[in-house]
DNA sequence: TGAGAGTATGTAAGCGCTTACAATTGACGT
DNA sequence: ACGTCAATTGTAAGCGCTTACATACTCTCA
């Protein structure tokens, strides 16, 4: 009935008795092309099962109505959520979305970036302003646009979205403070070449420097992602110093992982340790006791992200930066400092609770 | 210095005084041209910060190196995991992996099979047997190769790679009548359109009849993904049956909701109510009491489908089928019936511990 | 009835790259 | 010194599509 390889426009125009130039117009301007004309063409796409091919369009248009997203890592759930926010915003105004993790590599990102940037990508995502300055001048002379997600600085002024991870980390350490908490540890993301990270450990040593204390007094592990991490860290933190009070963590699956630890060891949460973490992802509320955390808007930040990239696209505008607000979620794993602890400075016969109040 | 928009073949060829052919070929086999051209070329690529135009080098090559995934949804930790390990095994190899999500919508992913296909991929990865056969006789048009993963069964003669979903569910369902369990729900994902979920369902169906049990004893509630759906369809649950002993769950994030909601009402798990999950994602060992599930080797599996399609795209085979073994992790959230509730059909105020053995 | 306006369609020139084939070059053997 | 052969490079024909421009109609209105 037909050639064995997929049908092209030459093949539909022949079916349907028509130019190319027609076929065309039929699928990308159906109102420039007469109804009964259309008919007949559409009913050779269908008779053909024609689909244009992508490559040829993009060369001759110039245009994808794709965009490009890279991500550090799919295994995180923030990111997941966004990113679904981020599509369907982006398919109800008739764009696709082309995914890549770079697992936290910068090499592996810029490739990805030249990948998705060479197959035609209208628009990128990508997650913190930090990288080589050498992928941002490539994607400047491809005049492919930018939209940085997951932070905002008023340092940075690429079109961005995304929340004061610095300010809100620092408020929420601040109320850890406020309940008395003087031996803190961190467990935080790696923070080479992730500014989020780096920036919510700053938050931490802000809120210490506003309350007359020393940020170096705070003893910190740093970690790759994932709850095993987390608990692996909690272990680390434990043996760095015994007394600490309370584990700030830089999301909230290290908390969880950290949490998971406490209990194995039968440290009780939050009485003698409180656990935060940051993010507000489902998690935060499965695990027990809740974990306090920081809210992020995450699928508001994936639609308004896509709205402000396809903007830029569309040369409505030059891009835009958009700051959004978090809020913080006290929940059980916080509570107030074991305040006799320190004073008493506990030997390891001191294991059960003490009657003092 | 150089023009405004990006640099083509051709401008690289000017600048090394050579043709395009040669540069061309410098890029693709190296070994073809001699090494002082080479350098002349390499420079003129660096200079002008070249990169080759994806759309005109499918068109030309047939070939992208490009792998294309279509997954239903992005926030489920599983296929998370198993693409990563994916991607991994990809990039060894040389090639790049294209993620789309669908939302679990079939259009959305009919839609998306073309724009992959129609971008070069050179082979795709799809989730479940389950869809519309035209997209079968699509692809097979197109010639495009599509490994079908996260499910094995022996009915279905496409390449597949995972694991028997019916069998498993049967298996552990089989623990569960083991325990003394005769009052059992359900909590499926949804089954149309998901072959996945249908069999786990239909494994504990069998699971019955090999008890000689009746399978409409059970009670069942489809509900989405997530913990949220979880907790509510154990409400629902409870509503249609408050003597049920056992919870079964299509899978982990359902059965996490599904005992947040249990612990939200007072009841004690396994006490009371036994749930049990499926997949072993971390969240299993995070709740409290740990999940028993259905352990599933993602990154075992994100392996081998890749290398399986791999195969298949460079034509070294025609597709293998796969299956892999699944195991069941026996932890805290099963336990034994609580035996005595059915006998005594207990009333509202028949709360406490009853003193019969 | 015919000029003019407007609409529908066709023609053909690329878009940037790969690659079959042709041309050039140089080394080697006789 | 000349023919042969292999290695290197160049030439040019597409790949499938869009779109500016040209052409062919149809319909108005004077």
């Amino acid at each position: 009935m037909q050639s064995r390889s997929a049908p092209t426009l030459d093949d539909v125009a022949r079916a349907a008795g028509v130019s190319t130039a027609t076929v065309s117009r039929c699928l990308n301007t159906p109102d420039r092309v007469v109804e009964s004309t259309r008919q007949k063409v559409m009913q050779a796409v269908e008779a053909l099962g024609y689909t244009p091919n992508f490559g040829a369009r993009v060369m001759a248009a110039k245009r994808t109505f794709t965009i490009g997203a890279i991500i550090p890592t799919m295994e995180n759930a923030i990111f997941a959520r966004g990113l679904q926010a981020f599509q369907e915003a982006l398919r109800e105004r008739g764009y696709t979305l082309l995914v890549s993790s770079s697992a936290y590599r910068p090499d592996v990102e810029e490739e990805q970036v030249r990948s998705l940037v060479a197959r035609g990508a209208d628009g990128l995502l990508l997650i913190g302003h930090d990288r080589d300055p050498a992928i941002y001048d490539y994607l400047n002379q491809q005049k492919v646009p930018v939209m940085i997600a997951w932070t905002f600085s008023e340092a940075e002024h690429r079109p961005s979205i995304g929340f004061d991870n610095r300010a809100s980390m620092e408020a929420l350490a601040t109320e850890v403070l406020k309940l008395g908490h003087r031996r803190i540890g961190v467990i935080s993301g790696i923070t080479k070449g992730n500014d989020r990270a780096r920036q919510r450990v700053e938050g931490i040593c802000n809120a210490l420097e506003n309350s007359g204390l020393d940020p170096d007094s705070l003893t910190i592990s740093e970690t790759t992602y994932g709850i095993e991490s987390g608990a692996e860290a909690l272990d680390k933190l434990l043996e760095k110093d015994p007394h600490l009070t309370a584990v700030i963590c830089g999301n909230d699956v290290l908390a969880a992982g950290a949490l998971r630890r406490a209990r194995e060891r039968g440290i009780d949460v939050p009485g003698q340790l409180s656990i935060t973490g940051f993010d507000d992802i489902e998690l935060a509320r499965i695990v027990v006791p809740a974990l306090t955390t920081v809210h992020v808007p995450h699928r508001e930040m994936g639609r308004k992200a896509a709205s402000g990239l396809i903007d830029m696209v569309e040369n409505k505008n030059a891009g835009t930066r958009t700051e959004l607000a978090t809020e913080i979620m006290m929940r059980g794993s916080l509570g107030p400092a074991p305040k006799l602890r320190d004073q008493a400075d506990r030997s390891d016969a001191d294991a059960g609770n003490s009657a003092e109040r």
